[in-house]
Formats: structure tokens, C-alpha cells, sequence
DNA sequence: AAGCGGAGCAACCGCCGGCGG
DNA sequence: ACCGCCGGCGGTTGCTCCGCT
């Protein structure tokens, strides 16, 4: 696959297509090209930079390494924070939740979500309620009318479940545990991706069924829970013991409202200004680049700076998407 | 010092939607 | 309506690094 030696070639149509990791030179070529034409088609600058690779591959290089804008290093306690918050309401859309973090991309992001939170979720969760850390290893069913849905973040679930967790946090427990503990104490919608509802919003019907996995009790629980705090606004009608249903989704999906509200955001397709890549104006905290590399001003609503408070930003707007969702009732 | 395994990360793959011919 | 191209996205892979034994 990739990191293959740098002479590998696509076969096939084109065997003069490189592959696998970027020579410094390649990336110099990329880089002034770039610079000095901005961003065309990419098969264009792919022929035009002089470069023996696909579009996309160039597109991918500019993106997640070459892109001006991009900041390097760990990501920020805060940035930690943003993430897991943002995850819990858009679940695993990476390019949505990197438009709302200047400099990070998607792919860094999923990296760090599927590498260090996924783990340390895993291991606060098995610390947090042993008995249903096993719970991840097989998917836990939600019977959807038509089909089935295998629930997301299994490792994540149980912490939700369990009411022994908050108070069993353990010694073990990381700054960024107690961050994802309080973000999931906090959470208005705490099982909204992790129950697969945001995510795959084309179902008429959930259902429940505590018998499917050993977690499953705990999360009829949770969403008694749940049903009773939001006051009937989650789930809608609780049925019979342990199951659960929902009503007609039909009406909204939320995935169009959550397109909808980012097309807003990110639709445009400005090429780089040469003038603006190659000044030091790339100012996270005044101006933003889109995961695309597109300008996008404080007053475009999609990122306000970093002096920004995690929790206040942006969730108003993710909130008023969410709200849109049938069965949601925050108003109560 | 060598071997091993896990973590982190770069980059590819496949799919999908938009768009133009 | 169909087809092909392109860009974008999420999932996955496998290489490299590093710590541990």
C-alpha cells in the first residue's frame, strides 16, 4: 500500500504514477507550485507542477502537509476537549470537525480520535465498569425496521451506562479522562452519535433490544434515563420493558441539516489567493482556512479565534441543527 | 544489543455526489 | 438518462519510531 518505496509506481493506465511517501522534492514542487498558481484542478497541478503523481494524491500531500496554515504539534487540551465535544454531536465526520479547529485537518484528527481518545475511552471504561469493557469487542445491534445498525463507539458506551462511573473514577484517570468525563456528564445529548441517530438518520424505526449484548440492559436504563431528563424529547415513546422506539424519521434528517448549515460554511470554492499564501497572514486567530485550504473570515461563523471558549462556540449553531431533529426537544 | 510490540502517522482505497458533455 | 471525471470524505493499512524486555 503506501510507504512503499518512493519508486513505486501505479500500475496499470498510468505506470508512471508515483506512490507512497513524498520525496522532498516532490514536495518542493507541490509547494512552489502552489504558492505561485494556487489551487486548480488537481490533475492539472499534478501534470503542471511536474509531478508523477495523481490529483489526488497531491491533494491529499497539500491538505494534511503542506498547507501553510497548518499547526503542528500535540493537540491543545483544549483542542482535546473540542474534539471529544464535537465528536459526541457529529460523530465520526472528521472534515466537519476539523473545519472547526484552525489548522487541524481531518485525516490528523481521525488519527488522533481512532489512536489516543478511542484508547483512553477504552481503558476509562474498563477502569470505570469492568464488567461491560467487553462489550466492544462485538458490536452491539439496534434493530432498525429494514436492517440493522451497529452502534458506534462501543468502547465509549458503556461509560454512558454505567451510574457506578462517575464515581469510580479511578487514580488512573488522565487530565483528559476527567475532561471526558465532564464532557459526558455535561453532554446535552450524550448517546446522540454513539446510538448511531445522527449518523445514519435514514431509519423509520429503532428498536432496542435488551437481550441483544450484555451492555444492552444498561442502555435501556440510560435511555429510560434519558427519556425521562429530556422529557419524552429523546427517544419518543418508550415501549415494552427494554425496548424502545422511535418515530418516524422521515420527516428531517438531521444529516441534511447538518450538510445544509456546512455547505454555508465551507461550500465556496475560492482558489488561494497567491498574494494571501504567501504572506504571514495565515492568522488562525483572525482568519481561518477551511479543510480545503478556502479562506474562511471570523464573520463566516465557521471559527471566531481561538481565545474562543470550548463549549460556547459553535454550539449554539450545532444546537440549533441538532434541534431540528425530530424527537429532540432541548426547549423542556 | 537485539527482538518485540504498541503508538503514531502518512497515505492509499473505495465510495459517493456534483458537474459537464 | 447516461457516462466519465473530479473532488471530498471516512475507513483502513502498513511503515517508522520508540520504549520495554
Amino acid at each position: 500500500m503506501m510507504r512503499k518505496p518512493a519508486d513505486q509506481t501505479i500500475a496499470g493506465k498510468n505506470n508512471k504514477l508515483r506512490k507512497g511517501l513524498w520525496s522532498p522534492e516532490e514536495d518542493e514542487k507541490l509547494m512552489n507550485y502552489m504558492l505561485n498558481n494556487g489551487q486548480g484542478c488537481w490533475s492539472d497541478v499534478a501534470r503542471n507542477a511536474g509531478l508523477q503523481r495523481c490529483g489526488k494524491s497531491c491533494r491529499l500531500r497539500w491538505i494534511n502537509y503542506l498547507r501553510p496554515d497548518l499547526k503542528r504539534g500535540a493537540f491543545s487540551p483544549q483542542e482535546e476537549e473540542l474534539i471529544i465535544h464535537l465528536h459526541s454531536l457529529l460523530g465520526n465526520r472528521w472534515s466537519q470537525i476539523a473545519a472547526r479547529l484552525p489548522g487541524r485537518t481531518d485525516n490528523e484528527i481521525k488519527n488522533f480520535w481512532n489512536s489516543t481518545v478511542k484508547k483512553r475511552l477504552k481503558s476509562l471504561s474498563s477502569t470505570a465498569s469492568p464488567n461491560t469493557s467487553d462489550s466492544s469487542s462485538e458490536p452491539s445491534k439496534v434493530d432498525v425496521t429494514g436492517g440493522s445498525l451497529y452502534m458506534q463507539e462501543q468502547a465509549i458506551t458503556p461509560m454512558y451506562m454505567d451510574p457506578s462511573f462517575s464515581s469510580s473514577s479511578s487514580s488512573s484517570s488522565t487530565s483528559m479522562q476527567a475532561m471526558l468525563m465532564n464532557h459526558i456528564m455535561m453532554d446535552p445529548l450524550p448517546i446522540l452519535d454513539h446510538h448511531g441517530f445522527n449518523m445514519y438518520s435514514a431509519t423509520t424505526s429503532i428498536y432496542l433490544n435488551n437481550s441483544a449484548t450484555p451492555c444492552m440492559p444498561q442502555l435501556g436504563g440510560c435511555c429510560d434515563d434519558l427519556y425521562l431528563d429530556h422529557n419524552q424529547g429523546f427517544f419518543g415513546d418508550v415501549g415494552i420493558e427494554g425496548e424502545l422506539h422511535v418515530p418516524p424519521l422521515s420527516s428531517i434528517s438531521i444529516d441534511e441539516n447538518i450538510s445544509r448549515t456546512e455547505k454555508k460554511y465551507t461550500g465556496n470554492t475560492t482558489n488561494y489567493p497567491h498574494s494571501d499564501m504567501s504572506s504571514s497572514g495565515y492568522n488562525s486567530n483572525l482568519n481561518g482556512y477551511n479543510k480545503e485550504g478556502h479562506m474562511v473570515s471570523a464573520s463566516g461563523n465557521l471559527w471566531k479565534g481561538e481565545e474562543l471558549k470550548v463549549g460556547d462556540w459553535e454550539l449554539e449553531e450545532l444546537m440549533k441543527d441538532v434541534s431540528n431533529f425530530p424527537s429532540l426537544d432541548f426547549s423542556s
